[in-house]
DNA sequence: CGTGTTCTTGACGTCAATCAACTCCAGTGG
DNA sequence: CCACTGGAGTTGATTGACGTCAAGAACACG
């Protein structure tokens, strides 16, 4: 229902999933990795996990009816590739080039440290899968962008009167991510454009302008168009 | 925008936060936690995870707005109050009378085998919370119903003709879980009643009588009410 | 400059929230 | 035993938001 083309090139797993071992050494070297290579297939055996040492990965899931979610834009020093039952539970792809940290799961079960930061990587993704699914069933398709441009620009804010922010993936990648169509999003964009919230150069970046009216409008629940009483 | 009414009996929780530390042994014994009762709440200090020995609890986030997001209902086995930051990050409450082994968070610290059982629950609830992303989005009123009804029916079949699930909480509760109004959950158990696929005995419980009928409602997404060519 | 992809914008239909009655209990007290 | 009460559930009517379909515009590629 979604896009099918999920624009993969899958020959670029190969150099994945092959784990660094350095001679018994457990830490391992980053791993550069290019624009859309798959970092990991869901289903597949987790023979490792993966810190981000620089660019964005984006995790996804398959529906049985063929509509992709994506669960997850991940950046600098984030964890992906838990699994608790030995097979990723989804798909992971770069969406910019950048570099990763391979880090086997045999080692962790030796190493506490290790683990334990893992299992904090762990609770901290599943708090913010909780935050994403307040927002998914709660929120009006407005409310999901502003929040959305917000929660890109938390991370980068320049100091100026307006934030840069580049938006991770197409119109489409935004939708699957929101849990929305792709012409809600740019429906929305435009709508914040045309009320000088937002600029928008180009088809991948965009400005804020106005962020406290994107506040205001990122709080409003379903069919709350003002400020409560 | 939902209920605030939260029908909790605050004075219960303080047999809840007092880990039972029987002189340095680390396993603990079950406590008794009557129905309603809190076991923690969101934002408290962490001192602990449970292990749910018997009832049902469920958990759940208020958002700023008011509104209730249940984000999980919990059976025997299964570990609540995951946190990362050494605050939890929802609220816990017995639906009904139960038991709960505490585990102290300064337990797994010194235990590795701990730790990566709760590793691995920590990883399962995150898997269970992607699915649950995908229902919410995805999928129709009427597929969340019947996908609940199944959910609750996988742990516990009875080899019958019919299946028998006990549901755990009020109309508003399956709704807050499912991200849909009550009365939408009321009006398509009342389809499903009439279609006869299900027995509605009394308001806690049901009875499925056609499962696979149910399965395909269960898998059909937005806008899809019958099979695929 | 042609072709395919991505984005935008409009028209339309549908599903589910909302509001509002009404029913159905469980508990309480006369 | 029955009226009263309040919470939970059901059901109907209405409305709005968002998905879908479709056509066009903007952009990227060779």
């Amino acid at each position: 229902m979604t896009n099918q083309r999920h624009s993969l090139r899958a020959e670029d797993a190969i150099m994945t999933t092959s784990p660094v071992d350095t001679g018994g050494k457990i830490h391992t070297m980053p791993i550069v990795k290019p624009s859309d290579s798959v970092v990991y297939h869901q289903g597949d055996a987790a023979a490792a996990v993966f810190r981000v040492r620089s660019g964005i990965v984006m995790a996804y899931r398959i529906h049985c009816d063929g509509t992709r979610q994506i669960t997850g834009f991940f950046q600098r020093g984030e964890m992906i590739g838990l699994d608790g039952d030995g097979v990723y539970i989804d798909t992971a792809v770069m969406v910019s080039d950048g570099r990763l940290e391979t880090i086997p799961t045999s080692s962790f079960l030796s190493e506490p440290a290790i683990q334990h930061e893992v299992y904090t990587s762990a609770c901290h993704q599943l708090h913010d899968a909780q935050e994403l699914i307040m927002s998914l069933t709660r929120k009006s398709s407005d409310a999901k962008v502003a929040e959305f441009l917000l929660h890109l620009a938390r991370p980068r804010r320049d100091g100026e009167t307006g934030l840069n922010v580049t938006l991770p993936g197409r119109r489409q990648d935004i939708a699957d991510y929101l849990g929305v169509s792709a012409e809600t999003v740019s429906r929305r964009l435009a709508a914040f454009r045309r009320e000088g919230l937002v600029e928008l150069p180009d088809r991948r970046s965009a400005r804020i302008l106005d962020i406290d009216a994107l506040v205001a409008r990122a709080l409003a629940s379903r069919g709350n168009h003002g400020l409560d009483p």
